[in-house]
DNA sequence: TCATACCGGGG
DNA sequence: GTGTACGGTATGA
């Protein structure tokens, strides 16, 4: 089938890990058979599409026509790129009257892919046939530097995990750590390259500094020193940024993976590797942590402890990268690009296009240029808050890939893509990624099958779910169409009021529909099965092949604000989302309080809510609270002097923090926790901050604060909060003016709490 | 106080 | 020879 050879390409030649193409049609093949490594020299003609064919008939060049409506119609060839560029170049320089220097002027009129795109998109090659993810060499690496900055700092210590697992912490001289860690990496010979912010940071320091001592760094499979692309994130040259290429192997980073991931899950607290590597129960339980500015003094006195840190480092890396990388594994089966270039492209652009292209190719059809916006405004998906308060018996369901399925159901794709090969694409991936996720249920825990099968689910959902991001990037994808990007939220936002109005007509009340789910909470008789025979109604209501799934139910929801809200588990777990309710520079006795107050207020407990609320004025008041308790967290982002100019026409409390508590030097970037004192500021320790151990037990605790200041606060800031839960009278009652409680409201037990519908339901 | 610009990571 | 989104924080008017 023609759509199978757009998804994967149709020539098997298995093994493949590397492939490096020079513009002059000579490539470089890696290929891993029965583990051993073959490398293959050989030739391939270089292409160019272009719109117009002058030029084209010149010596070395053959050329042909492709089929169909496209402007992009030519396809040239050649023994060299450079004859083709040359060519091109010369056709439009004659046909616009003025010379061009550069093929990346007339990006819409000609394609020009990375010579081993050509050599993959025209032989129908891919990588890793046959291969398992397991069966990959990787290697990892990583620095610790004396600071962030190449030209001023320097190497002292290197950590290397082999392909086999053994960690090798290279010290000393570091000309000399530079050199054998060359060697070490040449004698392992990995097929990969991994470490977290490689391109970030690690390989460009380590470029800088082997420049800088004149070291080689010889890092890929052919002569030579590490090449370079350009890339969105990676190493700043110029006013552009850059990546770092080692011909013959794929240099991976991990935050790549975990960007990618955390783009549709959200659910990482951070991005770093610490963090990532705790959240996917990757961390041994005493992992050494240091705080990265001091990991070199850490070293001078105590070198073991940097040692066992670095050794934790590409231990954890290696496991991440197995862990996040199947995706990218997956998708450079399918797709004719590096391994390397698809772990770090965005799906649209870096994925699909190239798929695209390939399919027009192998058809022998003409593409067209790249579409560029017609000023048409991209609509988006529709969000209500029907009710605010407390709600009992929530459910909330939700449909899963609602905008692929919508492009499916009513086959919305682009205009221009008269083989429908996007939507072939998006249909073939839904149906091989149902199979794949089937075939992963069935593959024992833990084993390299499962893995395989779940890397290639992963990868295929990225794909799906970005078809519709696709259409929606005028400027950036050669198929963009922002009218059916339009049609498929349109249709997004009438499936919202179908789910809306159907729940409503069941008798639910609904809380909040956000794009593609609701929150609703049901009657007092219902019991589960209830709830889902509806969400099972409903979603009969919905087109074919969109499914509304039942996603979960809680005891109880405070709606504060559209994506604010708190819900209370049937098993007592609370969860709070949006800004409301979390910020990184919240006192921890306001968070302590609302997370309390809330979990009484949603078990019914409004008296027990009013006490919290009362204890927490009395312990400020007592000043039984730690400074800590009352203390936030900034960022230093003004150097001392620079406050100081500014002092006498703007206080600010951190800084002011700093002066009073004796430190009149500070540098930008740092972190520090402070509070109001009576007659100005000070500062806290933070024993986040000290992982070294000393610091921490030196800390002083004055309980110093300005009580009423932080009085005011809980009710303004934290007590706020819970507002909307009661009618304005009985809020008065509960949070007003702390020495007036309860004078003349009702009685705080006789108090509940109330929901309230906001206005007509936009439901049109 | 509100809009907008910028970051996310690495030592 | 590239290009994500979005929530949070830092900045400027």
């Amino acid at each position: 089938m023609i759509e199978d050879e757009w998804l994967t390409g149709w020539d098997p030649t298995p093994g493949i890990v590397s492939v490096w193409a020079e513009p002059d049609g000579t490539a470089t093949l890696w290929r891993r058979l029965d583990r051993a490594l073959i490398r293959e020299e050989l030739r391939f003609r270089p292409w160019i599409v272009t719109s117009y064919a002058d030029e084209l008939a010149a010596p070395g060049i053959t050329y042909r026509e492709l089929e169909g409506e496209g402007s992009l119609r030519f396809l040239a060839r050649a023994d060299d790129l450079a004859t083709l560029t040359r060519a091109a170049l010369a056709g439009a320089g004659r046909r616009r009257g003025h010379e061009l220097g550069h093929v990346r002027e007339l990006a819409d009129e000609v394609i020009v892919l990375a010579p081993e795109e050509q050599y993959l998109c025209a032989s129908g090659q891919t990588y890793f046939g046959g291969l398992a993810f397991d069966d990959l060499r990787r290697l990892q690496f990583d620095l610790e530097t004396t600071g962030l900055d190449p030209d001023r700092d320097r190497i002292f210590l290197i950590g290397v995990r082999d392909p086999e697992g053994h960690v090798e912490l290279l010290e000393g001289d570091e000309p000399a750590l530079i050199a054998r860690l060359v060697a070490t990496i040449r004698a392992a010979d990995p097929d990969v390259i991994e470490n977290h912010n490689l391109h970030g940071f690690d390989l460009p320091f380590l470029q800088r500094r082997a420049e800088l001592l004149r070291v080689p760094l010889e890092l890929g499979r052919l002569p030579g020193p590490l090449r370079q692309r350009g890339a969105r994130r990676g190493a700043a040259a110029g006013d552009r940024k850059i990546r770092f290429v080692a011909p013959g192997r794929e240099l991976i980073d991990t935050l790549d993976a975990v960007l990618r991931h955390d783009f549709s899950t959200r659910e990482l607290p951070s991005h770093g590797l610490k963090a990532v590597a705790k959240a996917f129960g990757l961390a041994a339980d005493d992992r050494e942590l240091i705080r990265g500015d001091q990991i070199h003094a850490v070293y001078q006195r105590d070198p073991e402890r940097v040692r066992r840190y670095a050794r934790s480092d590409v231990e954890e890396v290696a496991l991440l990268a197995r862990t996040l990388g199947g995706a990218a594994f997956a998708l450079a089966t399918m797709v004719p690009r590096r391994y390397e270039r698809l772990a770090d492209a965005g799906a649209a652009t870096g994925v699909i296009d190239p798929l695209l292209v390939r399919a027009y190719l192998r058809s022998g059809a003409a593409l067209p240029r790249p579409a560029i916006s017609d000023g048409t405004e991209h609509s988006g998906a529709a969000l209500h808050l029907f009710a605010a308060g407390v709600a009992h018996r929530v459910v909330k369901a939700d449909v899963a890939s609602l905008y692929p399925s919508l492009m499916r159901s009513f086959q919305i794709g682009p205009a221009l893509d008269r083989l429908h090969a996007l939507l072939a694409i998006v249909d073939r991936l839904v149906e091989k990624r149902l199979a794949a996720k089937a075939a992963a249920k069935r593959a024992p825990a833990g084993s390299t099958e499962r893995h395989t099968f779940e890397a290639l689910s992963a990868a295929m959902k990225l794909v799906v779910n970005s078809a519709y991001g696709y259409l929606a990037a005028p400027g950036l994808t050669r198929f963009a169409d922002v009218h059916a990007a339009n049609e498929v939220t349109r249709r997004g936002r009438d499936v919202l009021d179908v789910m809306c109005r159907g729940l409503a007509e069941r008798g639910v009340t609904l809380l909040e529909a956000d794009t593609d789910g609701v929150y609703f909470a049901v009657p007092e008789t219902w019991s589960e099965l209830d709830e889902r025979r509806v969400v099972t109604e409903v979603g009969a209501l919905l087109p074919p092949l969109v499914s509304l799934e039942y996603e979960g139910r809680y005891a109880a929801m405070l709606s504060h604000e559209p994506k604010n809200y708190a819900l209370l588990g049937y098993d007592g777990k609370l969860v709070l989302r949006g800004v409301a309710f979390r910020s990184s520079r919240a006192e921890p006795f306001g968070e302590a309080f609302l997370r309390d107050a809330i979990a009484k207020l949603l078990a019914g407990d409004v008296v027990g809510m009013h006490r919290a609320y009362l204890a927490t004025i009395t312990a400020l008041r007592g000043h039984a609270l730690p400074t800590y308790d009352v203390s936030s967290r900034v960022r230093l982002t003004k150097p001392p002097a620079e406050y100081l100019a500014s002092r006498d026409v703007r206080r600010e409390l951190s800084y002011e923090a700093m002066l009073g508590a004796g430190r009149t030097t500070w540098s930008v970037g740092d972190r520090v926790r402070v509070y109001r004192t009576l007659t100005g500021a000070n500062i806290v320790a933070d024993p986040d901050d000290e992982t070294i151990g000393v610091a921490v037990t030196d800390a002083r605790d004055p309980r110093d604060y300005d009580t009423e200041h932080y009085v005011r606060l809980l009710r303004d800031t934290y007590a706020s909060r819970l507002a909307r839960a009661f009618t304005p009278d009985d809020f008065a009652t509960l949070f007003g003016a702390p020495d007036q409680l309860s004078l003349f409201g009702a009685p705080i037990a006789e108090i509940g709490p109330v929901l309230t519908a906001l206005g007509p339901a936009e439901l049109g």
